[in-house]
RNA sequence: GCCCCUGUGGCGCAGUCUGGUUAGCGCAGCGGACUUUUAAUCCGUUGGUCCUGGGUUCGAAUCCCAGCGGGGGCACCA
């Protein structure tokens, strides 16, 4: 055994011998490949078209293509294989005839076939032609090994199942499944009309710390982690850029956004991961009215830019929701909506009542709420479930936006929206609110939330206090999250991250 | 956090209910035949911690208990 192979075998004992004899296999056809000259991990570069112009090309044409080999079939002195590219399959024959002999120990059809393996890449001069069953193919008059793989793809009918495996070795669900490499083109096109639509409209993309001493513009439990040279713990942003954003309005730009990740160390599901993409736009001078019709704008653009269409079919909280963008979008009344669902009038009901109207809503119901307010946003969301949209609840109790601006005309509310759709919450925006004196109250209401154990009450901030004591100008701000992808796709966020966060092997 | 499903060579599966020879089949691998296949075909062949640990039993992949991983559902923060 030779030093080389020793050292692999060491590097992987804990893999099984049959893996183990396999890849051993391999890395001798790798030392095969190099010794002939054929260096098994080229660099290139590599002139190539993608497998899609080949399969386009007129007959006769002489074209170089470059790929990983999926699947090989040999007749004696005629192989056949296919050979995949981001751009899709395509045919490739190997004949002991036509392909040129090079400076090789053997045979090149020979030397070829006995060191290529099933998900190699390889790099082929050839022909473009046609099978005798009419076949698109490129015959080669010259086959290049450019990347040796040292372990076998997945089964190549049945593919891999293993929902384990398909997550942690996502690679692997890409490569055999179209739909996957599909998703995160329109996850990309879908950030990129997000970024468009703002941009057309004057609004300028910014970057606002992940780190933070202070969290602030959500509801949420923080990662937190230590930093070393300021020696001192910090935590990773809830939300994108809220209180840094209202800060730029401070200083004088008017019309800002920021894509980015923020961070929230909370429970996974269907509509929850840990660590997730969000865009927040401040636009100063307008306020809420201005911002639903922005944002309605914005998801039609967004949903024609992506998938072409305005309509959807969403299959979310055991109901099918069939929704058009382009449809009205209808207002719906925090107050009249639970009380039309529910049964109840938040305003005037008591709190047994209200507890009441809960537990009749409630298939199973935990721990009691904290506070009247948060079990009327319980309420809420049991009745929002019922509700396909497309439309955008307003009039929501002031509690419950410490970062709102109240109501002109009746302060128990605040200038908030929710975007609804399908039963969920997929955008949130308000008049943001300016007044320094009140915002330092609402601070003070959610320390006092925070200290009798509500441990999702916003933190006080009081340098963005002293911000708005210099003056914010009026501003609507709004924000949305992968999430709007993912119902769009009508998948699990989870299927719709690249790769999700998984518990350590 | 609760409930349900699931774990068998690198991959896809059977076997588990009803315990019983040496855990079987396909793909991939290895050796061989074959110049138009496309799940190519044919002959031969290597490869197993049946997730882990206990228990019951003459005997456990199979039954029981506990744990670990993964998925789905419910609930909760976009």
């Amino acid at each position: 055994m030779s030093e080389t192979s020793e050292q692999i075998e060491n590097s992987t004992e804990s893999e099984s011998s049959v893996l183990e004899s396999i890849k051993q296999v391999r890395i001798a056809k790798a030392k095969a490949l190099q010794e002939a000259g054929m260096d098994p991990y080229h660099s290139g570069p590599f002139e190539k078209v993608s497998n899609q112009e080949a399969l386009a090309a007129e007959m006769g044409t002489q074209l170089n293509i470059a790929g990983r080999v999926t699947s090989s079939r040999t007749m004696g002195n005629v192989t056949f294989g296919n050979l995949h590219d981001e751009t899709g399959d395509i045919q490739f024959m190997l004949s002991k005839k036509q392909l040129d002999e090079p400076e090789l120990p053997e045979p090149a059809y020979k030397f070829i076939l006995k060191n290529l393996d099933v998900g190699d890449f390889v790099y082929i001069t050839g022909e473009r032609i046609e099978t005798k069953t009419g076949e698109p193919t490129v015959l080669a008059t010259n086959f290049r090994i450019i990347t040796k793989s040292l372990r076998p793809l997945p089964e190549k009918h049945a593919g891999l199942k293993d929902s384990d495996a398909l997550l942690r070795q996502r690679y692997l669900d890409i490569l055999q499944n179209r739909d996957v490499q599909e998703m995160i083109y329109k996850k990309a096109k879908f950030w990129k009309s997000v970024r468009s639509f703002l941009e057309e409209r004057g609004f300028i993309e910014v970057q606002t710390p992940i780190l933070e001493h202070t969290t602030g513009g959500g509801d949420a439990k923080p990662f937190v982690t230590h930093h070393n040279f300021l020696d001192t713990d910090v935590k990773l942003r809830i939300s994108t850029g809220e209180l840094w954003q209202k800060k730029l309005l401070v200083g004088g730009l008017e019309k800002t956004f920021e894509i980015g990740r923020q961070f929230r160390n909370e429970n996974q599901s269907r509509e929850h991961a840990n660590d997730y993409d969000q865009m927040e736009f401040y636009w100063a001078y307008a306020n809420y009215e201005a911002g639903m019709a922005l944002v309605e704008q914005l998801f039609k653009h967004v949903a024609l830019e992506t998938f072409g269409t305005t309509q959807f079919e969403m299959n979310r909280f055991g109901k099918i929701h069939k929704i058009d963008l382009d449809h009205k979008w209808e207002r719906y009344d925090f107050v009249e909506v639970i009380e039309e669902h529910a049964g109840v009038n938040v305003m005037t009901a008591s709190d047994e009542e209200l507890a009441q109207a809960l537990k009749r809503l409630e298939a199973t119901h935990e721990e009691p709420a904290v506070s009247r307010a948060k079990t009327v946003d319980r309420i809420w969301k049991v009745v929002r479930r019922k509700i396909s949209g497309p439309g955008f609840l307003v009039n929501e109790l002031y509690e419950l936006s410490p970062l709102a601006k109240k109501s002109s005309e009746d302060p128990n509310f605040v200038e908030r929206f929710h975007v609804v759709i399908a039963g969920s919450e997929l955008g949130n925006g308000y008049s943001e609110l300016n007044d320094p004196i009140d915002q330092l109250e609402r601070f003070e209401a959610q320390e006092a939330m925070r200290q009798a154990g509500d441990d999702e009450a916003q933190e006080a901030n009081y340098d963005f206090v002293t911000a708005l004591e210099y003056g914010m100008p009026p501003a609507v701000g709004f924000g949305m999250s992968e999430r709007v992808f993912s119902f769009f796709m009508d998948k699990s966020l989870r299927e719709c991250q690249i790769f999700p966060l998984l518990r350590q092997e």
